[in-house]
DNA sequence: CCAAAAGTGTTTCACTTACACCCATGA
DNA sequence: TCATGGGTGTAAGTGAAACACTTTTGG
């Protein structure tokens, strides 16, 4: 029938919320526009939805063609249509929440013409249309979940001490754990697998490397197992 | 600039998964179709979204045009926009995700021709397009967010009892609590105010009643106390 | 007086929290 | 040998879970 057609309709986009770690903070990745409306402002990476492509294809194709990255974790978050909200006209935009290993994208021009970069979350320049809220919400869900599920370690390289990780929730829970706690607790759930190395070229004592057991985390996970910290 | 308007759009509408409680039963409001694609199948009752309004407001319209419904909690679910999951051609859908008091709200024909129902949500009909799996989605968001937040007030009268608050947690968690611990819990929250007045026509003794304070919660929230259950 | 649901406390156990010192390594 | 972070255990307190009988009311 024909009422699909009836209507005029809104413009589609996702935009994308890509979060690395580093070192000792948390980044944000933006792109600098390079047209009008915002010309110059940073930006959430994104674009338009095709019409022959899902959500989550249209948020990793547009992550790659603008960034060339490729996360490790995508997953939808909020969809924001304020009438308003691109002085274009109406556009509706599916948002999206990724994290990545910063050590594999390290900072680096995009693969268009656009500049890229990674800027601390708590320190952003002022951002185009109302990428800022989405920011805002992106970095709520990320301080939301990752208590519940075992995300934090896509932001992290495949191998990692006990203290990086603990680091990783402190900057993300945005405060300080104990560290013999947290070590038990972590432990404890038995989802680490523990190696025979270390870290290296470090002045002190080298601390003892992990990794995280995706296929072990799987299975307790349908046997009823709740991962929380 | 004109990027905006480069390519072809998809349809963009959004869909109503609207919760009720009747007595032992979750129910789910669904609306018979009354033209094709799915022409007298059940469907979740939506439409399309207008280019001056906002994406919550075209889910209330919306509802209220095809039920009457106003619900007292509406918050957006998750947007559906796989390729295929509308044969007239490309539609993406913003689900949302609603609770109203059934009381309010018993079965009665739509303002509009269409014919409205409330379902057993353990045992629909078949219904239209990809509803049964924004269905599965709102119910687990439901059975997820109703033990952090105190949403499951939306689902029972002002004035009701702490039977029927533990019935209600029974039936959306689909198992069984302990009596005393669950008033236990709940009255240690002290977010219940305690009536003057017991429920009345019951051919036993009548239990007491209590109302939900929204006033106290949103004080207990801003100082960091964490609903849950 | 019987049926039906309301209402009420205590004990046990598990988990969370707080807390401080010695160890290994490289400079 | 010093500076730096790595690594470890215990005690006290708090909250969750298990559990059964008495009370009230209407029929």
């Amino acid at each position: 029938m024909s009422h699909t057609y009836e209507y005029p309709r809104p413009a589609l986009t996702v935009d994308c919320v890509v979060f690395g770690l580093d070192e000792d903070d948390l980044k944000v990745l933006l792109i600098k526009r390079g047209v009008e409306p915002f010309a110059g402002r940073w930006a959430l990476p994104g674009g338009f939805v095709r019409m022959d492509e899902s959500l989550d294809e249209a948020a990793r194709r547009e992550l790659e063609e603008e960034s060339g990255i490729r996360p490790a974790h995508l997953e939808q978050l909020y969809t924001f249509g304020a009438p308003g909200r691109d002085p274009r006209g109406r556009v509706v935009t599916v948002a999206y929440f990724a994290l990545v290993k910063l050590t594999d994208h390290r900072p680096h021009a995009a693969t268009d013409a656009r500049e890229a970069a990674w800027f601390s979350v708590w320190d952003t320049p002022k951002l185009a249309f109302d990428h800022a809220e989405i920011l805002g919400t992106a970095l709520q869900r990320l301080k939301g979940k990752v208590r519940y599920q075992p995300i934090g370690f896509e932001l992290l390289p495949p191998k990692f001490t006990l203290t990086q990780l603990q680091r990783l929730y402190e900057i993300v829970l945005e405060r300080p754990l104990d560290k013999r706690n947290f070590r038990k607790k972590i432990l404890a759930m038995d989802l680490l697998e523990e190696l025979d190395e270390v870290e290296q070229d470090v002045s002190h004592r080298a601390a003892r490397l992990y990794r995280f057991d995706h296929r072990k985390y799987k299975q307790l996970e349908k046997a009823g197992f709740n991962f929380e910290l």
